[in-house]
DNA sequence: AAAAAAC
């Protein structure tokens, strides 16, 4: 099968073999046609299977006829990171070239007015993370009742990520009567409710991976203590042949520790986190696209969807809480055929995590040791992150008698010095002045703040998911706490003592 | 144990 067989416009196949191909995915060969003649389509397809190409080709067929009108977008694609959003423009941007389509990316994180000028300009193509999308349409910038095409991208990742109540806030402000593409990698129970909900007489299109990351991915772990795993990192990276890599960490603090920590050690590396500004992020991944940077340092922002080509390797720097995220970790390298490594670093307290994804894609990774670092071993049971924090006390108690004759580091001498002043001064010491440390909340004040912080109303997004929850399973009885506030309440809101400096631990 | 997305 070649691209002219599928009964797109010569505009398009010229972009198309401009940009070198020939021959479609089975995602495009599959699902191409039924767009084109209007039908709503149910795909179920990973990125990196051809998927977005499979709908930005016909959609700009589609919308080539007809023109936007000021504030009424003619098509809708919703995605849910801004940086996929960043990709289906880019491919709009690449296959559109010969017609004059207007294009508008809604993300968060850049300014209002160039969004707003280009919606009041008209839009064929409107292609939004779902805050702003929102957001906008409250300002009242743009109506949704002219939407005839619209995208429901990455769907199983929107409900992981709790946009599922936006989607469907949007979705009743469209047009009924409309085309329907709805993507979801996996097709959970709830994803399929959604589905029927938006889509009228899909066509169903499903295609395996590629290939999946056991054929593809040489897959190894090394497990050595917490403290030892920069070092490990290092190590990997001098010994492996590595062109490009990503360096997945699981929190945001982590990738920035561990970029810093490269840097410093000579390494050519970048960081990527939803935290940091958007235009930073931008930057970074295009510099990392070029090759000016060859190891990019993120979290899960980049773990599905992000289609950079060619990744010679993928580390992760910790194991994955989620199973599932293991797989779209290692599925950025060895893409398209080509052979690619992954490299995980677990510590002490990640048998269970290891285990799970040993279950979920049923092998062993395999385990190397690292020369110069002495293998650990897993924590039998559940570890000091067991329920309730076995094997290590929980912080407050020693900190809160320590406080009372332990000056702490660096800030108690200044304290006593700015109170010297005060006194010269002739005033009263002003609260940070004074000697004594802040007094404690009694046990009782701090009950009373941690009842009154469990009863605060939550945020608006947090309060439609609950209000959805209670919908669902609306035969289950509330049960509420009573008189009783369970000891975890009290202990999540009690104010955290302020790092110490000194190393506590040899004290208590 | 986290991350993502609106200001």
């Amino acid at each position: 099968m070649i691209f002219s067989e599928l009964g797109l416009g010569p505009e398009v196949l010229r972009a198309i073999e401009e940009k070198g191909y020939t021959q479609p995915t089975p995602i495009q060969e599959q699902a191409i046609p039924w767009v084109l003649q209007g039908r709503d389509v149910l795909g179920c397809a990973q990125t990196g299977t051809g998927k977005t190409a499979g709908f930005t080709l016909p959609m700009i067929d589609i919308l080539a006829s007809g023109r936007a009108r000021a504030r009424m977008p003619r098509s809708l694609i919703l995605e849910p990171t801004r940086e996929l959003a960043a990709q289906v423009a880019e491919s709009f941007e690449t296959y559109g070239k010969h017609h004059k389509l207007n294009m508008a990316l809604l993300i968060g994180g850049e300014t209002f007015t160039e969004q707003v000028k280009k919606l009041d300009r008209g839009v064929d193509v409107l292609i939004a993370t779902p805050g702003r999308l929102i957001d906008l349409f409250e300002r009242g910038n743009m109506m949704l009742n002219d939407i005839k095409v619209l995208v429901i991208d990455e769907a199983d990742r929107m409900l992981d990520m709790g946009f599922i109540p936006d989607i469907e806030r949007i979705v009743s402000l469209l047009p009924k009567n409309r085309q329907t593409l709805f993507f979801s990698a996996t097709m959970p129970p709830e994803i399929r409710r959604l589905a029927d909900a938006f889509l009228q007489n899909p066509r169903e299109v499903t295609v395996a991976p590629p290939a999946s990351p056991s054929e593809t991915v040489t897959q190894a772990m090394v497990l050595v203590q917490e403290q030892d795993k920069r070092k490990a990192l290092r190590h990997l990276l001098r010994t492996e042949d590595v062109k490009n890599a990503f360096i997945f960490c699981n929190r945001k603090r982590d990738v920035a520790v561990v970029q810093k920590s490269l840097e410093g050690h000579g390494f050519n590396a970048g960081a990527l986190h939803g935290d940091m500004p958007q235009h930073k992020r931008t930057e970074t991944l295009e510099l990392f696209k070029r090759g000016d940077i060859t190891l990019l340092v993120c979290s899960d922002v980049a773990a599905r969807g992000l289609d950079v080509q060619g990744l010679s390797h993928v580390f992760n720097f910790d194991v994955p809480l989620h199973a599932e995220d293991y797989v779209h970790r290692i599925g950025r390298t060895g893409r398209a055929g080509r052979m690619g490594r992954a490299f995980t670093i677990a510590g002490p307290e990640d048998g269970k995590l290891v285990a799970a994804i040993a279950r979920l894609i049923k092998r062993d990774i395999p385990m190397i040791a690292i020369d110069g670092l002495e293998s650990a071993t897993f924590e039998e049971g559940e570890g000091r992150r067991g329920r309730f924090g076995r094997g290590r006390p929980p912080r407050g108690g020693d900190e809160r008698r320590g406080a009372e004759d332990r000056p702490r580091r660096d800030e108690r001498p200044r304290r006593e010095e700015r109170a010297e002043r005060a006194e010269r001064d002739d005033r009263p010491p002003r609260r940070e002045e004074r000697e004594e440390r802040p007094e404690r909340p009694t046990e009782r004040e701090r009950d009373r703040a941690a009842l009154s912080e469990a009863r605060r109303e939550p945020p608006r997004r947090d309060r439609d998911r609950r209000r959805r929850r209670d919908e669902d399973d609306d035969d289950e009885p509330v049960v509420g706490f009573g008189d009783h506030v369970p000891a975890f309440l009290l202990r999540a809101a009690r104010p955290r003592p302020e790092p110490s400096g000194g190393d506590t631990s040899q004290e208590g």
